[in-house]
DNA sequence: TCAATAAAAGACAATGTGTCCAATTGCTCA
DNA sequence: TGAGCAATTGGACACATTGTCTTTTATTGA
């Protein structure tokens, strides 16, 4: 079914306030941004965004749910363990704006509970299939994922911050050279 | 020298607006908390508040102070790598009112920040101490050390956000069985 | 008791929020 | 093309919060 007009309108305001936040956060943060100064930014009525978004953490969510699913259409189903590590990488890198503006700048809590929620489901994932069923680990699976999770955006944080000093390849590399001994003595095979 | 009888009404003061701070960052986070209800909870004037703090921040820091120093006095000098953990999570569950308002509900990034630098210190000398001098280690040691810290900051949060459901020793335990295996083939010896 | 200091009370201008409505624009389809 | 509809606008609204001031009220040490 072709959009209609009244979509491709939609679409249009919609991006334009999503585009505004990424451009304040990306200067002040998000916690500074005022819904008044992104729809200045985005020449858009201050009705028009309530006609659309709750508020601003509302609209942010808006911009996660974007890059989720263009993540997970990119994401080529690596083979391996911690498979998402050099696709996320890439794509980081591929959007290093937009991911500058969530991750660095500070989205906040806001942002960053998204994120670990995000990779929390695919190491969850990944880690559960690789259990041999009835084994009990050492370390309950949670935690394992926790500590995959937290040192995975540690790093990816810091590879933005300064300015992704390193090639995907690199980062995935060291990630896994932090990650996979400990993953390997608990008992995930190598 | 004795404290004059201003210096005891100041202190109470400050002390009440802390309180009434941790209180309800444990109710509501810490963004929640808006100055207005610290002083009706606190029981202090409102231009008494700013007479004293620049503003919510700044309340929220010099709780900080106060932690950090505490933390310092009681830090017992552990030997071993990783020493810091255990007492740490000694002195997390002997405050956990405190820790959880600080570190669980969300004292948000500026509570983060602090408690990621205040532990990479410990964690980066530890490490640097033990390196072999010359050797260059696979990974480059800024990032061992976010990865332990990350994980450890994890972990304690975790840890925290379901009501300590362990020992601190068992908690000690596991956050060695996550990082240490990596560590160890790193180059840190056993 | 008195002078000094701390705290309380409350007014103030700014700024932001979220809601509502009336008027206008722009698009589609008949 | 033009009627009708949906999206958008602009602005007013009530409300909350911030931070600054000034004036009054206590507390306390000398």
């Amino acid at each position: 079914m072709a959009p209609k007009a009244e979509d491709r309108r939609v679409k249009r305001t919609r991006k334009l306030l999503r585009d505004a936040l990424l451009d304040l956060m990306l200067e002040k943060g998000y916690e500074a941004v005022t819904v008044q100064t992104i729809v200045d930014r985005a020449n858009v009525g201050r009705s028009t965004f309530y006609a659309h978004f709750l508020d601003k953490r509302d609209l942010l969510e808006s911009g996660h749910e974007q890059l989720r699913s263009a993540l997970s259409r990119e994401q080529p189903a690596a083979p391996g363990l911690l498979a998402f590590s050099l696709p996320m990488f890439r794509h980081a890198q591929a959007n290093h704006r937009l991911y500058r503006s969530l991750v660095v700048k500070g989205g906040g809590a806001a942002v960053t509970e998204m994120a670990q929620r995000t990779i929390a489901d695919l190491v969850q994932g990944e880690l559960a299939a690789l259990l041999p069923p009835g084994a009990t680990p050492p370390v309950p699976l949670e935690l394992v994922v926790l500590h995959v999770v937290s040192s995975f955006l540690a790093l990816l944080q810091w590879w933005l911050d300064h300015n992704m000093p390193h090639q995907p390849e690199e980062m995935d590399r060291l990630f896994r050279a932090l990650v996979m001994p400990s993953l390997t003595a608990l008992g995930w095979a190598p």
